[in-house]
DNA sequence: TTGACTCGGACATGGGTTGTCCGGGTACGT
DNA sequence: ACGTACCCGGACAACCCATGTCCGAGTCAA
């Protein structure tokens, strides 16, 4: 899996209950990564629609929904791609006793296990929103923390 | 995941009930893919103790225990390894609101949320055996087309 | 109107998977 | 007992995707 899908998460916790505009550079100042690859991430997040960016000054990302409507589901697919880990390349068709393509209509014993494991996967993530997330930072450093954060990521220089 | 996995399980599912070594040049003519670097993916699987390999003349490999004490999670783990796919680079300890070492003793609840999604689908792997997997092959293209397959798979030219 | 700040897509780089090869070892035939 | 032929095992390149970077288009504030 991507990287890039811890960063985004580890940004939209931090956009809950944002109602200013966070430019891409100071997300990346607070989490102390790539400013620029940080931002691949979020136009990621932009085109997948879980993120509204504003332009010029004063301009910078906001969600887009409320936290509690954002999965983890829908930031990991925004950034990884909705396409399966498993890919069939259908080798049943091939070699002296390849299968006619008309008994192929169905996906092979193989291929229907993984598709049932990676809805498995998905539907797990999908169980826990972006707002669960910020619920579990609170109790796991303190409920203070994350406001704290949160001002010092909406000051200007 | 690695392409290599779909031609593991075919080859473990071909070599159900097989009795004697099969060379992996066999199963790569059977299959029509590259010999040797499906050599490679059956040493994969002898390391993992799934096969066992045979020297010599006459030689090949052969499935150690039954094919239902065998799960695609284990041709999958022996083949992509048993890594899970999210690694946590604790990000959380970096920057200007760093968490001290001692507050992230427990994994932060994002890496949570993946390992909780990695059980689960190592779990869903875990269900279905290669005997499933052989079982469905003879309800697919019928009853007799994996014998016969095992046949020509066995006679030695 | 000016200016400066923001995002967005196009451009290099590096590690990992894919693909290949030859040597060590073993069992069979003589 | 020896020679031989076959098979497996780990070491060696090539390709591709993820990582990382840069500059231009657009936009809002002053």
């Amino acid at each position: 899996m991507s990287g890039g899908v811890e960063w985004a998460l580890h940004c939209c916790v931090v956009l809950t209950g944002m109602t200013e505009p966070v430019p891409a550079a100071r997300l990346a100042e607070f989490h102390d990564v790539s400013p620029t690859y940080l931002a691949k991430q979020l136009q990621a997040l932009s085109r997948a629609g879980l993120v509204r960016s504003v332009q010029g000054q004063a301009g910078g990302y906001v969600l887009t929904r409320a936290a509690e409507e954002i999965s983890v589901l829908d930031v990991v697919e925004a950034v990884d791609g909705r396409a399966p880990a498993f890919v069939c390349t259908e080798i049943r068709q091939r070699g002296p006793f390849a299968a006619t393509p008309e008994a192929c209509r169905t996906p092979c014993g193989i291929t229907k296990v993984m598709i049932e494991a990676d809805r498995a996967w998905r539907e797990s993530l999908r169980a826990t929103s972006i707002a669960d997330l910020a619920g579990t930072v609170a109790r796991d450093v303190g409920a203070e923390t994350l406001p704290r954060a949160q001002a010092w990521i909406a000051q200007r220089d």
